[in-house]
DNA sequence: ATCGCCAACAAAAACGTTTACGAAATCCAG
DNA sequence: CTGGATTTCGTAAACGTTTTTGTTGGCGAT
């Protein structure tokens, strides 16, 4: 209830003076300024957020669209959390606020971006889970709604992207693990049509074919990207015919590991011993026995980087960062562990 | 830019009865409302949320808050994301929307809050991870912001609240341990001073105390909740000399859990073998070999019990839940499973 | 025929801020 | 002193809605 107007009237100024003092502005007397912040201050004045975003026209809100419901989720809180803590600490820098916009389980995600972005909710939206064709990609960008893609996706607007490099992690865990006398390798893919489904099976592929090793769908193993998922293709290489079990596997969700390497421990396939394991690298894997020979990746810098390239695209903050459209893929860096030993001999 | 303006325009209408008529209101013809109605969805258009929440004097939207970082995260996405999944069942029926509120890890939670409720951001907000004695509470009954906390707090403003039962597990835990022949019972405690962590413990004590059993606080674990904490404190208790060592242990944790199996294999206290453990149920939690004696809950009706409390206590919402102030301990049901084990006799 | 009533709509105020513009006061150079 | 430049501030419009208050015409009842 404390409006611009009633700080004004308690310091005898006008409300553009008390807003130009509070928000900056050069033309204003710097002792009044100072009046008035403290007077705001002990006021406990704070400008209202539907008032100032309707004048100009922007909220200083940035909304990361996710998914509730349990089922679907596929990275931690972990995952997100970092990468979150990341793109705050640039948004911080402006005065952006990060939200998560939570879609339901009962409503349809495009519809619901599309309310979200309609009501002017946020000022720009960082999506994520990239589909292979990915409808919010061509409505935000009909749309020119500034946003940034966690993921690549075959649907191109031009728009900005980051992603991880599922090529090279595919590419150089074939490589050890064939290096290492591996014959049969698993992979991971998910159930949806994730985009990063479709190119980590296909560089997967690749990687194969160049070494002259055959490629076998029945070594892909779909399955939810979380502990449980990564149990129960456990479970399912141990229900293969010994001849064609795969004898090393490489994946590249956290979650999934940690239930991976349980399941391997339940039906014997110990892994490092039995069993040759590569995945992605995460705090929760540190502890993992034998440890994770692993893909490196700060979280945190990849959550700056795609803070900044979201910005890049924003005719407000683009001054800042000249980095044109990023359209990028992050490295990752081979961490050796002892969980992908050479292959049996036998 | 397709403002109200234009689509009153184009019908030939003023913009009065164009609101009107998109907000159901009665006295405007149903003929007429017919016609906004199809051009408004022919033109894509939505209402501008910061007019319309100007105007109004509320967002729609309800803040949840959450603090970005992985080091203090304690229950996985799992976990929030099934409660969202309730909340916003509810919330759907009066057209509100659930956004997560972020708080950097660099910034200060209370100044945070202070900031998000002082701008009007959401109409009401939910706070978790509820400390002892909590200013956020304490906040937040001053300014008269409608909230309600998961979890219960020493700072008591006639606020509602929702809480698992501590208690409850805690005095189940030791009385089906206590019954199989354990006489030395490890407990787990957070390391801040979240609210959990003294009733947790209280109750504990109580449930020993009442069964002429000591109460020995070294075998009180204290960690992160979260898988690393759960498999260091497996590690832990191997490290005690063994007379000291407890052989049943409770914990409430999901994630926690896992990481606590894992070290328990990897220092030969094998599970339901060795070593009886007692925890909270969960979707991870179902791959556990051996099966694990668990309390379950619905973490979805929790969410659904969260989001009527809280519309209980506002005003525009109260007359559909005539629920007054809760302030309930939600129970937990038992799960038998495999994983407590009577004591060896030795 | 008059009056009041009702349905259906228009007109305008209001929400709280920011900002373009103009006015007053001050200052400095000539 | 005087003129223009500069500093500092007040005035008012504008953002897009919702909502209160008016207005109009048609209808039935007296």
């Amino acid at each position: 209830m404390t409006g611009i107007r009633e700080l004004a009237q308690r310091l005898n100024l006008s409300i553009g003076t008390v807003s130009r003092a509070l928000n900056g502005k050069p033309d204003v007397n710097e002792q009044t300024r100072r009046r008035v912040l403290e007077a705001a201050n002990t006021m406990g004045y704070v400008p209202n957020q539907a008032g100032r975003s309707l004048r100009k026209g922007a909220t200083g809100v940035i909304g990361f669209m996710m998914q509730t419901g349990a089922q679907i989720t596929g990275e931690g809180d972990v995952f997100f959390m970092s990468v979150f803590d990341g793109v705050q600490t640039v948004f911080a820098r402006h005065q952006l606020d990060l939200v998560a916009l939570l879609c339901s389980s009962e409503e349809d995600p495009d519809a619901y971006m599309q309310r979200v972005v309609a009501r002017g909710f946020a000022d720009a939206l960082m999506i994520s889970a990239t589909k292979r064709e990915d409808h919010r990609i061509e409505y935000l960008a009909s749309r020119n709604i500034p946003f940034i893609a966690l993921g690549r996706s075959q649907t191109d607007a031009g728009h900005p992207w980051l992603d991880l490099d599922f090529e090279g992690m595919a590419e150089t865990g074939v490589a050890r693990l064939v290096s290492k006398g591996h014959k049969r390798i698993g992979i991971f893919a998910p159930l949806d049509d994730t985009n990063l489904g479709y190119v980590f099976i296909e560089a997967y592929r690749k990687a194969l074919e160049q070494r002259g090793l055959p490629f076998d769908p029945d070594l892909i193993f779909r399955a939810h990207p979380n502990e449980r998922g990564g149990h129960d293709i456990a479970h399912a290489i141990a229900a293969m015919p010994a001849k064609k079990q795969p004898t090393g596997f490489i994946l590249t969700n956290e979650l999934m590991t940690l239930g991976f390497y349980n399941g391997l421990y339940e039906v014997g396939l110990t892994p490092g011993q039995k069993f040759a394991v590569i995945s992605r690298d995460s705090p929760q894997a540190h502890f993992l026995v034998p440890k994770l020979t692993s893909f490196r990746l700060s979280l945190r810098d990849l959550g700056i980087a795609l803070a900044e390239a979201l910005l890049a695209t924003m005719p407000a903050y683009a001054a800042h960062y000249p980095l044109g459209v990023v359209r990028k893929i992050v490295p990752l860096e081979l961490v050796e562990g002892d969980s992908d030993m050479p292959v049996a001999n036998n």
